[in-house]
DNA sequence: CTCACGCCTCGCCTATGATCGAAATATGTC
DNA sequence: GACATATTTCGATCATAGGCGAGGCGTGAG
């Protein structure tokens, strides 16, 4: 029965702004130290090792020490996925005002980002635009599925399309955007996908920004391979 | 700070015991009144209110005026689309027991439990079910009112049929529950006879969870009284 | 070795907000 | 008309838990 508040359990600690800042910064999937958590979340070490603390028993992190520092990432791809949603579901909560400065580190992000391991942003909408134009991938019940065409094309971009079948993750998962309320591939094949094109070199991750930056390599390839994408991505705000 | 954290707004809503009561009573998208929603969270109508009111604000719940009743439902589908997959984020966070025996699963409720001071749930509309069946209840115009042996029957039950009567609320309330989506038995007579079944020990009332629990007396009792009415109840969900 | 650093535990303080009683406002019933 | 019911608003209370300072432990650098 589906009627179970236990989702309490994770509101109430994600509910907490020192907490929400901590697992939003984690959202890409890479590990931060606690240290660094404390400052993103704006409390000091002490409360944020508290915060910590409960984040992990609950399960939703996972540390790894190393030396003296600790790294704590998110446990896993799921949660990540099941927080996202919840940015889209009350657009008319009142927000803090130093919102405002935080916005203009948001708008870099959109073009295209990383959320944990799959494309996401105006790139990754594309790219599912595409699919989904050129029948490649089609919605199924709030998840995507491929079209019948859909694996030669991706296995012809070098994605291995049955080891991410083998996946206990969703498959393709269909992921609502933050940055642009429309849906992106996710799951292990939206991971699979951007391995590829990294691998490909032409998609290079940038680290520190989060984002993920086309070569100039991957502007001609992807062009040629998905028409109208770079069109789709130029269009202004 | 690198990706929204605005998901500690949905989080801060339903991380608070009452309110995920709530939330987890609307989840199949049915309507029902603060009343209602007070009573499955376990709170008095003034918090409630308090809570209903944060929860439409912030776009998650949508209200409908009729009459003097209000009714709550989910704002739509993706609210409950979003917060399904928390339940599952975190099986093993540990909260305190005061808090989590707060939480309470409705659907332990919707077998048996009191509408205020008449039996609703499975067994009040299975009880109501029986009685139609054998003509000693019968709908009218919105209510009901006993049929010719009726009146017997249930004093044989030790219910005080003319004591009901003489009540000035109405005498044999047809109820719909919003559980089973069937009508019960509510006003005077309805109270008469669980007041009955509880003096009589087959019944026993569950404060805390305001449950209404059958005891092995009650079973055998009932059973006999009621003809098929333990195969009603134990039909599957 | 000592010192600096990262992180955690302990204890106290404080503030947010959940809660309820009383009362007001509609609405329905007799 | 009086009365009951459903819901909200206001006001006050009070417990929870978020926050930080102090101190302790382990790790790494010199």
């Amino acid at each position: 029965m589906s009627v179970d508040p236990s989702f309490a359990l994770v509101g109430a600690l994600i509910g907490v702004p020192a907490r929400a800042n901590m697992m939003a910064a984690l959202m890409d999937g890479r590990a931060q130290t606690a240290s660094e958590l404390a400052f993103v979340a704006g409390v000091t070490p002490q409360t944020a090792s508290s915060h910590l603390a409960k984040l992990t028993e609950a399960g939703l992190l996972a540390v790894e020490k190393q030396g003296r520092h600790r790294y704590y990432r998110l446990a896993g791809p799921a949660v990540a996925e099941a927080l996202e949603p919840l940015s889209h579901l009350a657009p008319n909560a009142r927000v803090p005002e130093r919102r405002r400065a935080q916005l203009r580190r948001v708008g870099e992000l959109r073009s295209a980002r990383f959320c944990y391991d799959h494309l996401a942003g105006r790139l990754g909408v594309a790219l599912a635009d595409s699919l989904l134009k050129r029948r490649l991938l089609r919605r199924e019940a709030g998840d995507f599925r491929l079209g019948p065409k859909g694996r030669a094309f991706l296995e012809g971009l070098g994605v291995d399309v049955a080891a991410a079948e083998r996946e206990r993750r969703h498959f393709a998962r269909c992921c609502l955007d933050w940055s642009e309320r429309r849906p992106h591939l996710g799951g292990a094949l939206g991971a699979a996908l951007a391995e590829s094109l990294l691998r490909a070199k032409w998609l290079r991750r940038d680290r520190a920004s989060r984002k993920a930056a086309l070569t100039t390599l991957g502007e001609s390839e992807l062009s040629r391979h998905f028409p109208g994408l770079l069109q789709a991505l130029t269009v202004e705000d």
